[in-house]
DNA sequence: CGGGTATGTCAACGCTCGTTGGCATACGCT
DNA sequence: AGCGTATGCCAACGAGCGTTGACATACCCG
C-alpha cells in the first residue's frame, strides 16, 4: 500500500545517497557552506553533480540532512555530582574527533543562518534539558542563575574549545593533550552547571 | 623624486579609501568572507566595484587591510592580581562591542585560511606576552602550564564567548547582561591565567 | 592657463556556481 | 520476455562573482 511519502523501502540508490552524505559532511567540516561546492562534494562521491539535487533537492536541504547531529550526551544524574565537568568534555572531545558532522555545523553555522539556527536548536533541546535535570538534582548551590543560562555558559567553552582547536588551531590549544584539556577544562564547566561565580 | 612606494602625503582619496575600509567591516562582520561581495561593499561606500580593486589591489588584500586589529589589552601586572580576570573579560566586550573589525575577523577566519592565520597571530603576539608578563610576575600557583598554553585556553573561552554571543546569538548568552557574564567568566580567566586545575 | 596625474564611471571579460532537462542504461516485477 | 521505472551521465542555462581596461572628469602645480 505504501501509504508514506517515501516507500520506506530499501532502494538500490541508498550506497549513492550515503555516499553523497558522507561526502557532503566532509566538505562542509572542511570548507564551510560556501565554499563546499555541489560538484566537488559530487567528485568525491564519484557520481554526477546532477544526482546530488535529485536526491536531496538543493544545496541548502543537502545540507541540512548532512548535519543532523545527536550530541548522545551521558545521562549526569547518574555519576558522583563532581565528576559532571569531567565526563562532558571527554564526551564533547570524543564526539568531535569520532564525527565531522558537528565541525561542518560550526564552520557552516558562522555564515550561514539556517545552519546557526540548527546549532541553536541543538544546545537548546539537547544540552538545555541535562542542564535543567542536573540543576534539579543539586543538592544546594544551585542558585543565581537559570538552568538555561548555565547551559548557554558551558556552551560558550564548549564551543570556544572546538573552535580554537578544530577550526582555528590555535597552536597552544591544538597541540595540548586530551588529559590536559579535561584537567583545566572540566573545573569550568562543572562550575558552570552546578557551582556558583 | 618620489622614492617611497605611498608618497605618503595625504591624498585626495582617503575619505573614498576610509568609506571602503568601514564598508568592508560591516560586510566581512555580517557576512564572512565569502559572503560579502566586492559589488556590495562598493554600494555601502557608494563607489565604482572598480575603485576597491584601484585602491586595495584585490578582495584578499582588501580583507588584510581591514582586520588589521589590535586587542589593546591594558597592562594586567599592574593591577591587584585577583582582579585580572573580571578586567580582562569586560575588556573584552568593551572591544567586541565597540569595533567590528573582531567579529569580522571570527567569521572570516572560520572559512579563510589567511583569516585564520591573522586570527592565531593576534593572539599569540597580543595575548601571549601578557599571558607571559603576568605568570612571571605570579607569586606561586603558576606551575604545571606554560604561559602560552594559559593564553591559549584564555582564547578558548574568550572566542567562545564572542562566538556565541555575537555570531551564533545562542539565546542565552546573546541576552546575558554584562554584569553576568563578567561575574561567571571573569574566574574562568583568572584560574586560566594565573590559578591551578 | 595648460598639461599631467589622480579620481571616478562604464562595460565587459572569464570563470564558477547551483540548478535543470533530456537522454541512455540497468534493474525488477509480472 | 517485456515493460515501467529508477538510476546515472551529459550539456547547458542564467546568474553572480572578482577582476580588467578604456574612457571621462576633476584637481593641482608650473
Amino acid at each position: 500500500m505504501t501509504v508514506s511519502d517515501p516507500p520506506a523501502s530499501p532502494r538500490r540508490s541508498d550506497r549513492t545517497r550515503a555516499a553523497i552524505l558522507r561526502a557532503a559532511r566532509e566538505r562542509f567540516a572542511a570548507d564551510g557552506y560556501e565554499r563546499a561546492t555541489i560538484r566537488a562534494i559530487a567528485q568525491d562521491a564519484k557520481i554526477d553533480p546532477s544526482m546530488v539535487m535529485r536526491y536531496y533537492g538543493s544545496k541548502q536541504q543537502l545540507f541540512a540532512a548532512a548535519a543532523e547531529f545527536d550530541l548522545r550526551l551521558p545521562d549526569l544524574t547518574a555519576m558522583p555530582p563532581d565528576q559532571v565537568g569531567a565526563v562532558l568534555v571527554g564526551h564533547f572531545l570524543d564526539r568531535w574527533e569520532g564525527d565531522e558532522t558537528m565541525t561542518a555545523l560550526l564552520r557552516a553555522g558562522v555564515t550561514n543562518p539556517d545552519a546557526a539556527e540548527r546549532m541553536r536548536g541543538i544546545f537548546a533541546d539537547q544540552l538545555g534539558p541535562v542542564a535543567a535535570a542536573l540543576l534539579a538534582a543539586a543538592p544546594t548551590g544551585g542558585t543565581g542563575l537559570s538552568a538555561a543560562a548555565r547551559a548557554g555558559l558551558v556552551a560558550s567553552q564548549i564551543l570556544g574549545l572546538a573552535l580554537t582547536r578544530y577550526v582555528l588551531r590555535l597552536p597552544p590549544v591544538a597541540t595540548l593533550g586530551r588529559e590536559d584539556l579535561i584537567t583545566w577544562i572540566a573545573p569550568t564547566v562543572q562550575r558552570y552547571l552546578v557551582g556558583g561565580p
